[in-house]
DNA sequence: TGATAATTTGACCGGTTGGTAAACATTACA
DNA sequence: TGTAATGTTTACCAACCGGTCAAATTATCA
């Protein structure tokens, strides 16, 4: 059984975005908000990252949703006024929760142990969440049409934050000198390829690696790679033999 | 201008697959095969690949892509039979270009050279065929329906034996001990995001980065991630420093 | 309990999509 | 040049898709 976390925004649904036609949906205009309102929004959303993910914005279907829901397709449109506003408020739901490790970094930390740390919280996410990060991968890679604003907005902003972060620590001599953006690139792709590829890495590995076992080994080998990089060290730290 | 790969294989169209229904489109029960049919396709198969690595298979119309070839949908379909079979011919005709850097992985080479140009050739793939990338991330992210078995079978088959000449040059101390597959993983995962999640990635760094500058910094990057770490290393060699 | 608010659903609509049929146009070649 | 082979297009179809509507059902609470 896996995680399952509690997302925190809750009334996300009532406030229509801006930009939009800002047209609210008949459940949201109740005088006010249901037990009910919250269960099946619930549920819907849940469902929503089930297909969206697998499939894509485009290549979901408002039926698969009510499928997997439970209920049916105009009582969904009831909850959310559109296809596109189930996926806007999925969106805006799970990008809080989806950068959280970013923002623990810690400028005041240990450097290797905060990187090392950081690796290791995305990679729990790409195997307790990989919905989530298909999801947003999904939408990335065709162009990110509906998540724009986001990615040049917040994320942009969080990013340059931490970004100084490590560039202070480099420039103290505390890690090497490297680009911090390309470093945090390098962590996103590597550790969320295992939620977004996971049916070729499953291919490659072959069955016999069917449990969760290869997120150990990814770990490990995450861990020594960002930290020693493949040069042979000379004095190899013994925690790193243990392994093989 | 961007360098415009010839693609080898040419009778594709004629053979369908085996498994599915055989049947021929109407273009190659012909008696031999036309000089119109070799330059239709050819349009066809490059418009299909704007348009699918752009919206994935479902997010595609056969519509869309007769646009993009300048021709009419019927007359697309008088070339290939189905949606299906022009995504299927796409597939099989990139595929073998996309392993080729992995292929000239060379067991003799120096270990550390030939994992450098390894990244290199992947990461300038990435800046001058995102298409192709993007082609291949959204069938592996949607669960690879439809190349499922070249994951198990081709690219398996070549994994494993690069992997086992890495685990050679491990075992020979020719580079750190680590898992060959997730190191692959690591290649792949760096330098594809580059194109694949290319407009996260421009829009992390800001306009003032618009050109091909990035390449160049992440190539200069990864090259240091994979051989250095991110250790300070007492002696950093002199070619490292020449670029900040 | 009754009345009102909230929820759910079946039937439906216009537009899109993958694909077909057949008429029409063009090309290759004897 | 004539004709058979090849190529292209218009018109069309059935299934699907996002979304609406009005009627029916259920929950809430005075």
């Amino acid at each position: 059984m896996r995680p399952q976390k509690t997302h925190g925004a809750i009334v996300v649904v009532r406030k229509q975005r801006a930009g939009g036609k800002m047209v609210l949906p008949r459940a949201a205009r109740t005088q006010r908000r249901t037990r009910i309102q919250e269960e099946k929004e619930e549920q819907i959303l849940e469902a929503a990252l089930e297909v969206f993910s697998a499939h894509g914005f485009r290549g979901s279907t408002i039926d698969q949703i009510a499928e997997v829901a439970g209920m049916s397709k105009p009582n969904l449109l009831y909850y959310f006024r559109t296809k596109e506003a189930m996926h806007r408020a999925l969106i805006d739901r799970v990008l809080d929760t989806w950068l959280d490790p970013l923002r623990e970094f810690n400028a005041d930390g240990n450097p290797v142990a905060e990187i090392r740390s950081y690796i290791r919280r995305k990679l729990e996410m790409a195997r307790d969440f990989p919905r989530e990060s298909r999801l947003f991968a999904n939408e990335v890679l065709q162009g990110a049409p509906r998540i724009e604003d986001e990615l040049k907005g917040p994320l942009k902003a969080l990013v340059d934050e931490k970004a100084e972060v490590i560039r202070a620590w480099a420039k103290a001599g505390k890690i090497a000198k490297c680009d911090p953006y390309h470093l945090i690139f390098a962590i996103w792709s590597t550790t969320q390829h295992y939620a977004d590829f996971d049916v070729q890495v499953r291919a490659v590995l072959g069955q016999e690696n069917a449990g969760d076992g290869r997120f150990e080994d990814a770990a490990r080998f995450l861990e020594r790679l960002f930290v020693d990089g493949l040069q042979v060290s000379e004095q190899p730290s013994s925690e790193h033999d243990e392994g093989e």
